[in-house]
DNA sequence: TAAAATTTTTAGGTTAGTCTAAAAATTATT
DNA sequence: AATAATTTTTAGACTAACCTAAAAATTTTA
């Protein structure tokens, strides 16, 4: 069994290692959870001896397959819950990740089981990121960036990069909702920003926010 | 804001204040929480600092109307989420209290006011406990235990004392399910058994039991 | 490649929540 | 009411998870 803390400290480490391949910097490790790099050596220890990562001294740390199953399991289970609250419950997308933060630790494998199954078995999180399956395998369907759109080509909004409650509202706010169809008119030279078509409504889009929203061409 | 341990004393110090009106002693706290009684005072100062419970030195402690208001708070989330258990993700009755004994402790006025709503507003946990409402109060029906009953009366069966898997397996094991009609055909001087009948099923039951069944008249 | 800058670890300290053992207060017994 | 038994508190210690400051290792830069 791991603590609040660990299991936090695990399914950070398995966040950073997604993108890096590398070993994961203690520094990294403490930018994330908004802690200090020598707190993190401390945990990485016990990590390390509870055989959920491989750690060397100044070389950084990468998960185990336990390890990595572990965290899997974590984020699985903060992805369902965020489904059950916005499916369920009437939260909207930007609300969830606090309390699905807080629900990720209940140890219960019939719980989290049943809720699965309630939900019919959903494959992505409110956000469209995909949720792992019992054995920590998650499919990763192949996505790409608004911005590598070019002019006239379409896609279906898929996913977010950002998930903070800010963008989020802001793209609620625009009407740009996951699931639909979006079409790039115009593309500018001059600062990247987009001209899209969604739901027949036309949109003016930033780079920053092109580069911050997936499709599925 | 309260942490895990200090909700567990409040909601303990509740329980506990239910039945005996009088201050609760340190003693009688470690033996709810299986914890020292030494551990008991320093958390006991900790909360009465907090103004949750009144401490007066070898005096036992009382809760405070804001203590009480707290705890039956953590009291009505632990019974919303034994409803949700059962009632939507298909746990029985003697498995849920664990698991609620977790998620008491998540901190999210909406999640546990949509919760309400989604669960359409129960007024009773799968026990027969009254669940406290928005405001901490609940309304305490008039309820007896089956082995006052006198041969020929009957009544509802409402609730149980006793919580344990062992007992509730037990119940399901005779069929005895809350909300059917329970009938005393014969009461046992020698023994205080009762022959009974439920659903039409002639049952023996024995003192024990009846002492843990509550009935409706 | 040597000095400078950065990163990481170590050493030592803090707080929350627990414990044991001993001291103090209360309650029960004779 | 004095003594015995019990309950409660105090004192001192432990662990987990954090912190700061300094030392050590690594990486960057000139």
């Amino acid at each position: 069994m791991f603590t609040h803390s660990e299991e936090n400290y695990l399914k950070t480490i398995y966040h950073l290692e997604l993108d890096s391949k590398k070993g994961i910097s203690t520094n990294a490790i403490a930018k994330s959870l908004a802690t200090k790099a020598s707190s993190v050596t401390d945990m990485v220890k016990k990590l390390s001896e509870k055989e959920v990562v491989v750690y060397k001294k100044y070389k950084g740390v990468t998960l185990t397959a336990f390890g990595k199953k572990t965290a899997a399991n974590i984020v699985r289970k903060h992805r369902l819950w965020e489904v059950f609250l916005v499916e369920k419950l009437n939260f909207s997308w930007d609300e969830v990740h606090e309390v699905a933060e807080q629900l990720e630790h209940i140890k219960s494998p019939k719980l989290i089981n049943q809720l699965d199954a309630f939900l019919s078995f959903p494959t992505h999180d409110p956000h469209g990121d995909p949720i792992p399956d019992k054995d920590g395998n998650l499919k990763t369907i192949e996505k790409s960036l608004l911005s590598t759109l070019q002019k006239n080509e379409s896609g279906i909004c898929v996913g977010v990069d950002d998930s903070s409650s800010e963008f989020l509202q802001f793209l609620d706010k625009k009407g740009i909702v996951l699931g639909k169809k979006i079409a790039v008119l115009e593309k500018e030279e001059f600062d990247d920003s987009l001209l899209i078509v969604i739901e027949d409504k036309k949109l003016s889009i930033s780079n920053k926010i092109a580069n911050n929203l997936y499709i599925k061409k």
